[in-house]
RNA sequence: GUGCCCGUAGCUCAGCAGGAUAGAGCAACUGCCUUCUAAGCAGUAGGUUGGGGGUUCGAGUCCCUCCGGGCACGCCA
């Protein structure tokens, strides 16, 4: 049950019963106004709602702002509400102060909903597809991988938990130039091992990791020389096949180590064995927006307001990745019955956001509204100060395995969840690796030991720490109040962070509760408390457990009972 | 050159749909452990929200412009 948006709506509804009151008693003008909107101000001292009605109306109403919100205060009819007072600042603001029975129902709901609090229903629940991550299987994952990682797996996370059916999905790019490349980088260190060094040219814009040699000297150990014999393209096509099969499990096992599992793999060849590449171009060209020219096949993209038109087609007869895209996005779109598909890309991919939505709208499949493409800005690595770049070609990325190496799961998750996708991210990897506990996730993590270390040490004196309804009006101590308000946000926290398709929010609102705990654990005392004070405290202590723990699982960090 | 993203405290970043006095963490300084975990709490100091215009009762938030940084503009993926 999300506490929040109940006062919020009973906020509104006071005001607007208070206004037609007040028109009825003629002390307002009668105007066909907006609903009323509520706000949680920054500052509670003036209340707990707020509402801008009066300011934004006075105009309409032809009145200042404090007659108004006067005269709506004098009208307004609190019982059976939430609130236990109304009143109206000298600047126009109506301010509403919560009872306690919405304190006491609050907690009552956090711990009858238990595991699943924060979670809610939809009236129409999407079927709803995100492909995050989907890195090339031409060497191991680096830290952008391990941002998109993190970040398409809490967006699904978020968007299930308000009620969506949501898979998970990988894309793996197993066809294409890139394999070519990763295939000829194989064959060339294939050959060095055989030959000697300068048996084969590097191929310049081959794959220079160390991983490529490894590669290598693994299918020679398998296989042994007989594939240098073989013609060139069925070499390739081996060594090139021989790479992805060693790759994908690794990167499987890496992304698992991670945290992240998927519900499903979608080969990129199996577009083309299936026959959808094919389907695809051929409704595009009967959507009549494609022509050729220069023996190339092209998509009118210009149709759909953007600046240039794209290739389908090489005029070599081969399809173009953007063709293989269209596909891959009819397939989600259509035969696969997805309402929307929700893509997590690199912030340099943003050209191909454009026209991948026009192909779809070409195709009649609204591209526009049903294709989300959440942006991710890159991660700037830095190591000492100098940027480290991070590419598969260059092989000086440095990859994810070796990060969970030097730092915590749950520390690299916390930090690569706990900033929005369109913020460019610097990271430091000496600071990483020192950061320990600096880092907030261990603020957030210790506020759920601290509750838990509570309960165990007040069983150990034979205390009764079950949560039991009783004395939770008791729990009129600033630092509790405050507390309280932050445990009934996270349905709330939870609602924001999948329609924004922001789950970062999280993170900041998991460090809000956990300094709330902290305050309360300082301010309160529960061990030498007044019995009934004392089962109050511990109901409470429970329910902030069951919050954290909820609020870190959403981006996939634990909540330890002990540290 | 064109398009997208970013610019808030010394550093890393919040600021929800425009609202009351712009907030956290780190770093600095001052206090708080014989009492439930000090991986904590309280306090001090730190700002022309990149500059300038505009919209209005009100702008960090919206619009324009300039400055600075990142990314992209392939018959690569």
């Amino acid at each position: 049950m999300n506490y929040v948006e109940l006062a919020r709506g009973q906020a509104a509804q006071i005001i607007a019963d208070a206004y037609r009151k007040a028109c009825e008693n003629g002390l307002l003008p009668q105007c066909d106004l907006p609903a009323p909107i509520i706000e949680i101000p920054k500052d509670l001292s003036n209340g707990d709602y707020a509402s801008t009605f009066a300011m934004r109306n006075s105009k309409a109403l032809g009145k200042g702002a404090p007659a108004v919100a006067q005269a709506i205060c004098g009208c307004a009819e609190l019982e059976g509400s939430f609130f236990s007072e109304v009143s109206a600042a000298s600047n126009g603001f109506i301010n509403l102060r919560l009872s306690h029975l919405w304190f006491e129902k609050a907690l009552l709901a956090i711990h009858e909903e238990g595991e699943n609090y924060g979670r809610s229903t939809q009236e129409n629940p999407l079927n709803i597809m995100v492909e995050f991550v989907s890195a090339n299987p031409t060497g191991p994952m680096h830290m952008g991988n391990a941002r998109g990682g993190v970040l398409g797996d809490a967006l699904a996370e978020v968007l299930s938990r308000v009620g969506h059916r949501v898979t998970r999905e990988f894309y793996v790019n197993d066809a294409g130039n890139q394999i070519d490349k990763f295939a000829r980088s194989i064959e060339a260190r294939y050959f060095q091992l055989i030959d000697g060094e300068d048996s084969l040219v590097f191929p310049e814009d081959g794959y220079q990791g160390e991983d490529i040699k490894v590669l290598a000297a693994l299918y020679r150990d398998m296989h042994g020389d007989a594939l240098k014999n073989e013609p060139a393209e069925k070499r390739l096509e081996a060594l090139g096949e021989f790479g992805i099969s060693q790759n994908l499990p690794k990167m499987k096992l890496e992304l698992e180590r991670y945290g992240i599992v998927y519900d499903n793999w979608f080969y990129e060849s199996s577009l083309y064995s299936s026959g959808a590449v094919e389907r695809a171009m051929d409704a595009l060209v009967q959507s009549g927006h494609t022509y050729e020219s220069e023996g190339a096949l092209w998509l009118k993209t210009t149709d759909f307001g953007c600046e240039k038109d794209d290739v389908l087609r090489r005029a070599n007869g081969f399809y173009t990745y953007f063709a293989a895209d269209i596909a891959y996005h009819s397939e989600k779109l259509g035969a696969r019955g997805f309402d929307i598909a929700i893509d997590v890309w690199g912030a340099d991919h943003h050209g191909h956001v454009a026209r991948l939505k026009a192909a779809l709208d070409a195709l009649g499949l609204d591209g526009a509204r049903r294709l989300e493409i959440v942006l991710m800005q890159l991660v700037r690595l830095t190591r000492n100060g100098e940027v480290v770049r991070m590419s598969k070609r260059t092989g000086k990325a440095i990859a994810l395995n070796d990060l969970l190496d030097e730092i915590s799961v749950d520390a690299a998750r916390y930090f690569f969840s706990s900033r929005a996708a369109d913020t460019h991210l610097e990271f430091d990897l000496d600071l990483a690796v020192r950061q320990n506990s600096e880092n907030p996730v261990y603020y957030v993590q210790y506020a759920h030991a601290r509750c838990n270390s509570i309960l165990k040490n007040l069983s150990a004196d034979g205390i009764e720490t079950n949560p039991q309804n009783a004395g939770l009006n008791l729990l009129v101590d600033p630092a509790e109040a405050d507390l309280i308000r932050e445990l009934a946000q996270l349905p709330e926290e939870i609602r924001l962070a999948a329609d924004s398709r922001d789950p970062s929010r999280l993170t900041k609102y998991a460090t809000q509760v956990a300094a709330a705990l902290h305050r309360f654990y300082t301010e309160c005392r529960i061990k030498e408390a007044e019995e009934e004070l004392r089962t109050a405290r511990i109901y409470l202590i429970n329910c902030v457990a069951t919050v954290v723990k909820n609020t870190l699982s959403a981006f996939g960090v634990t909540a330890p009972d002990h540290m």
